[in-house]
DNA sequence: TAATACAATCAGATATGAATGTTTTTTTTG
DNA sequence: CAAAAAAAACATTCATATCTGATTGTATTA
């Protein structure tokens, strides 16, 4: 997975720890690793702070509190702190959202709670690193070719979650599927939708509570008669 | 407005044709005007292409076929070549909206094709043009100095022309500007979307006609009954 | 244990390439 | 001819990658 570490020489066979066998990690592979993560962290900071393309290398130094050459040494080119950036952030983005989904009620699928976590997701500000990497790799082929496989898994993972949280909706997977692509539309939408010209906070409760309603509204009969029918009126304030 | 002329020199007294006052434009100002329009356009190809990154001068030269000289010659900076593709880009967009909706039958709001038109707005290669735009705008403050005002009077327009295809339903105002938001975030989340994990074409279709379902729902009751009922099951295909 | 060899870590410097804005020269055209 | 248009050349800046040297940590051996 990972082919950019920084060569700790294969030695293994002297013993370095008297008794533990794969516990003594030495300290200085411990500092390397440590090293490692706030410059990822640093380039995740740098997406969100200035954006992918000027994400630079002497700004990734800057923000890790490093030196270039002692940055270089660590990742041998931009490319490699990138990916690993990627798998970081994927990794991230998916146990957050693992995490809000296990912590939901287990019997009954709220689809409210669910719908807050991925908009709770969306709006974290790891969603902009994500973007800004999703747009670059666009036009970035070399950059598409890290990010792509990483985001299938991702989105992968994503949709297996869904299908666990309502296992009863699998009877009409077409709906299922609907519902999935609907608030994955609408929600990251908003959410991009939110970096140049947000609505108020209040036009974005609404767009919320009708998305969840438009999706109870998709669910199969019987499911949709389990969860309460909280909000299925048509929407008016004011 | 454009205050970037390539300075023609104010020699107005020297006559410059015979008889007509300002309609001698002078061929020279012509064809002045025409490069620049390809100056324009050859910046909207290369952020489609290249994305914003990677437009650079020598790039916009090259697409326009003309030397990195002869073109600064038009545009000072790169700077005023992105405003002026940024008002151009707008007023076509619009252009293209108004078009699109001023051709739909006049007595009946049909719903089904004003969206049918705003997804093609989002799905034509302007809009890729537009998002990289937007995005770069986050992180790059000139950019945003220029693009901000100019995006605020597009959506300001676009307001204005579904009030005015939709004139019953501002009797209900929240639910009105929940229809626009949800829209909006809808089919520009599903457009940007498209970029990287597109869905296939029957997902594609199922959304769309969900979303107009959903649409429908909102509409002021005499309004819903006036516009046919097309499409008011809920889904469920294969 | 003390001394030594070696590898990992870090910092600074250099070379290369590309982009920007400006200036100068050539060509075209009224 | 003279001015606009186009092309070419130049200086500056900045990012990337690589290289060199110094320091620190680890392991082997005397």
């Amino acid at each position: 997975m990972n082919t950019d570490a920084p060569s700790p020489v294969r030695r293994r066979n002297a013993r370095t720890g008297p008794t533990a066998a794969g516990k003594e990690i030495g300290r200085q592979a411990q500092k390397s690793a440590s090293t490692r993560k706030m410059i990822v962290d640093a380039v995740l900071q740098c997406l969100i702070k200035y954006g992918y393309a000027n994400t630079s290398t002497p700004r990734i130094a800057d923000e890790a509190g490093l030196s270039r050459g002692a940055m270089m040494h660590h990742f041998s080119n931009r490319n490699t702190m990138i990916q690993a950036a990627i798998e970081y952030l994927h990794a991230k983005r998916l146990r957050a959202f693992r995490r809000a989904v296990s912590s939901l009620p287990e019997t009954e699928p709220h689809l409210h709670d669910a719908l807050m976590a991925y908009w709770r997701q969306v709006t974290h500000p790891l969603f902009v690193a994500f973007h800004e990497l999703a747009v670059a790799s666009r036009t970035d082929k070399d950059l598409e070719r890290i990010l792509k496989p990483a985001q299938a898994a991702f989105y992968r993972e994503w949709y297996q979650l869904a299908v666990d949280l309502f296992p009863e909706w699998q009877s009409d997977r077409t709906s299922f599927i609907l519902a999935l692509n609907f608030v994955q539309s609408t929600l990251e939408g908003a959410a991009v939708r939110r970096l140049s010209h947000p609505m108020s906070g209040q036009e974005e409760e609404q767009l919320f509570d009708y998305l969840e309603t438009c999706l109870r509204n998709l669910m199969p009969a019987d499911l949709k008669s389990r969860t309460g029918t909280k909000r299925l009126e048509t929407v008016s304030g004011a």
